[in-house]
DNA sequence: TTGAAAGCGCTAACAA
DNA sequence: TTGTTAGCGCTTTCAA
């Protein structure tokens, strides 16, 4: 099962009568620096392009210590989020001539080690990293000869260059309007708690409550992991607690609201009353009869900001100083009465 | 940017005081077998593991031209269906330590060579894809050398080895349910008439019409692509044209339902009275007010029935017989009365 | 029981 | 203007 008439450099410099030299020098474009004479590069060409003559890639890896191939470390390839920003970046790094290889953690810091181990013998030329770690011991020393990008999650307080959503802000305003329609009650879902995203949403879920006056009771917030199962779970837990559903609930990902809705679905009395909203957002709320609100992650721009700082990093290891970008979100206003205080509330607040 | 204190097999010989060769044995589990001395076998497995020797990879697989690696080919890693697969194939292969190697053609013919090509360039051992061709020319041509499994669709009429959901019987069985409960009105919104899906979800429709002792009319069928905006488009249209929402309607694919969908939030008064049913299911549609029958794939199964069939063609050239599968696929009764007369139906065309 | 040597396909000094 | 040569890291005869 051999790659059949497969045409080497040496056969092509055979064919042409010249040196394997001369000809890896036409073929890489240095002809003309090199001062190969039009003719003998002529020759070369076009018996190259007439064999179709594809350089081994491995081959060139092996001598050049390059890859022309980047790894990107995901949670999973289901979940919207994260297959969005996967597409971006494929697409990005094609179009770049650079072959990308998803690898996937399964949310797992163990299997998380392995396929970047898996990576790391591949000799990719860098590492674009949506971590489940919360230590990034590991990561910086990779980052000392093959630079890490971290995507929409901070690993612990890592210093490696990173990319995310600026989630405090998004998560404080849409809360504030929240809590403003709902003093009395307002929920929080989390997932792990010692990720960045988490932390960072708290933050937000905190200080928008502080900015509409609520004071925060501590059974309001759940934490536990992003996986859906965790979402169900806690929602049961609270209707059962309650009685009835909460007033009003935010969650901290898409996922989990995944899982509330699955409660819900099955207990469709807990939909009375209830207003939703939730980080992470998708098409297909559009078209639920809960009105939930969500906030939209930019993942175009956040993919493009981590494929222009890889490259970079990747070019020269002179690392640019804005070594951390927030991308700002979009607040996608569902509910009619948010709607309508969120515009009150933001003009209230300017300026003039 | 080099990888730093990367260990070789020479180094490793050379601490160990043997040559090359018999560390690279050692190292390759052949020590036994071309009886290395114990004494020797540990001296080197220990150095090895002492300084984390990882062999390289391309040296590897230009020695061996065996890259451990497959392609798989997708349209877009953000479709549902799609990333479904891709996930468990990801999951599959890896634990058989085989990288696999995604790249998506944007359901373009034309992207689809230029990223085979280069997943040919990078000696792939093999490949799965999901192809957007109509002819099978190239394919047949690389089938030649590296092996293809052909993924849910069917390119052109190609006899290479193929996995699919039996899409027609459960097509059919489901436009059964729908035409009798419309027989005056079902309309059927498809993609690229040339792709199989196209093909057997039309034949699984006209053949539940049939059943249901409905007669086709032409104007029911419709056909573009499977972009999301052409089930916006045909939805438009029909609803133009008859100036309220048709009376049933199926769409032959995931993406199609979410412009029809798309279209009905923008057009609430287009609900009144439809009922929706589509190929490919997700699990929102159990929150949506609308009641949406769904064929629902079985992803588990698809991907391990590929990944079977390519790990037998890779290790030897030996074509299985069953060079087709067909996998069948479940309905998701959500509309009360659909669930009500499948029910009724099932029970009738049973023997007894 | 081990080592020497060749070679996978390519690139880049250095010569000519 | 072009060719010679060495070597990237590894595996695999063949010889000792």
């Amino acid at each position: 099962m051999k790659q059949p008439n497969r045409i080497t450099i040496s056969n092509i410099a055979e064919l042409a009568g010249v040196s394997k030299a001369t000809a890896s020098l036409v073929l890489n474009g240095k002809g003309d620096e090199y001062r190969v004479s039009e003719e003998t590069q002529q020759r070369i060409l076009s018996i190259a392009e007439e064999h179709r003559y594809q350089p081994s890639f491995h081959a060139r890896a092996l001598r050049s210590s390059r890859s022309h191939t980047i790894g990107l470390v995901i949670p999973f390839l289901t979940q919207f989020t994260n297959a969005s920003l996967a597409r971006e970046l494929e697409s990005l790094f094609r179009n770049a001539g650079i072959q990308i290889i998803i690898a996937c953690s399964d949310e797992d810091p163990e299997q998380e080690k392995l396929v970047v181990n898996n990576l790391l013998q591949r000799q990719v030329d860098g590492l674009i990293v949506i971590s489940s770690n919360s230590s990034d011991e590991a990561y910086s020393k990779i980052h000392s000869y093959v630079p890490v990008v971290q995507l929409g999650r901070q690993i612990g307080d890592s210093s490696l260059p990173l990319i995310m959503t600026d989630a405090e802000s998004s998560t404080t305003s849409l809360i504030q309007v929240l809590a403003t329609q709902h003093p009395d009650e307002i929920y929080y879902f989390g997932g792990e708690p010692t990720l960045t995203p988490s932390k960072q949403r708290l933050a937000g879920y905190k200080q928008g409550l502080q900015q509409a006056g609520v004071s925060l009771r501590p059974e309001w917030i759940r934490q536990r992991n992003f996986f859906s199962y965790s979402g169900y779970d806690m929602m049961e837990e609270v209707c059962n607690e309650l009685g009835r559903p909460p007033k009003a609930l935010f969650t901290a990902s898409f996922s989990l609201l995944e899982g509330v809705l699955q409660y819900l679905n099955q207990n469709p009395e807990m939909q009375q009353g209830l207003h939703l909203a939730s980080f992470d957002d998708h098409e297909l709320l559009d078209f639920m009869p809960l009105r939930i609100d969500s906030i939209a992650q930019d993942y175009t721009a956040l993919a493009f900001n981590a494929f222009t700082m890889l490259m970079a990093l990747m070019e020269d290891k002179a690392v640019l100083p804005p070594t951390m970008q927030t991308i700002p979100a979009r607040i996608r206003w569902r509910h009619p009465e948010s709607r309508r205080l969120s515009k009150q509330i933001t003009t209230e607040s300017l300026p003039k």
